[in-house]
DNA sequence: CTCATTGCAAATAATTTGCATGTAA
DNA sequence: TTACATGCAAATTATTTGCAATGAG
């Protein structure tokens, strides 16, 4: 939607991957390309489950646990973001490390969705600085529900 | 440390543990007054685990899975906070309405300390706004390394 | 050829639940 | 007495791991 180069960015992940494999001796099998290639496809916060459904319509013979596997492969490489809301499931995304987000979590309907506040981020690094905290990384969710859901309340 | 009515506190969440217990038709067991007590004598963020060790040092009899139900109806009429870290284990705390707080995780040593601003949550409301969403909870935490630790990192 | 990788099933780990027995009210 | 509560063990759920077979380099 808002994506400045939408193929140099991938193009970037694919590199930043091989490097990680070259540099750690893994090989490039099939099920691994085939995983990798319908992970970046598939829209943001998929779930293990979902991409597993995805990669079987595809290859039916991978084994859930290789798409485990190889979702941790790609977290560790920084190529995908591990992400867990309250539901108990982990899901994934495609990295992007220029554009970080944080989440909106609709509790009625499920549905996530995205916001940045530079502000937000300022503040936060202000709070640190205020205990000498080093941030490494954050989590910032907002649980509630969604335009569409109050709508929805409302009409009945 | 920065408590105004710590006796206050706890007796107004004892009546609302009450109530909700009338309510609903519940008992006031001899297992559930221990873990109830014990849990509002201990630090924040207790495991299951954690308060389990001290409930059966009070009396060895009590099983875990009393501490579970026992937490989860704590935290279903408002006396107790749940809270999962990345750590995988589900973490409790004595609830203070007029208190909220995020937090700063150590991802070294594993310590949580917690956090106030005012400003970040006016931000996120402002956040909210523009989606539409309406907030019910919200989760920010910081995970990164301590003051502590960073003291340790260098030192060597 | 060698060693990483895979699929499968079994192992974990945290939490939940079924059920016979115990016990508040 | 009448259900709610408890303790235990077994069930669940998401994820991880051991291992023999497979396949990349």
């Amino acid at each position: 939607m808002e994506q400045a180069h939408p193929d140099g960015h991938l193009a970037h992940l694919r590199g930043l991957l091989s490097a990680y494999m070259a540099k750690k001796g893994l090989r490039s099998t099939e099920q691994r390309r085939v995983i990798v290639e319908r992970f970046f496809e598939s829209p943001a916060h998929i779930t293990i489950e979902e991409l597993l459904a995805v990669v079987r319509s595809a290859d039916p013979r991978v084994g859930y646990a290789t798409v485990y596997r190889t979702l941790k492969l790609l977290a560790e490489c920084g190529v995908a973001v591990e992400r867990r809301f309250g539901d108990g499931v982990t899901r994934y995304e495609v990295a992007n490390d220029d554009h970080h987000h944080d989440h909106l979590i609709c509790v009625e309907c499920g549905t996530i969705s995205e916001f940045e506040e530079p502000a937000i981020e300022a503040l936060q690094e202000e709070v640190a600085r205020r205990h000498g905290f080093a941030v490494k990384s954050h989590k910032h969710e907002l649980y509630g529900t969604c335009a569409a859901c109050q709508a929805r309340a409302k009409r009945r």
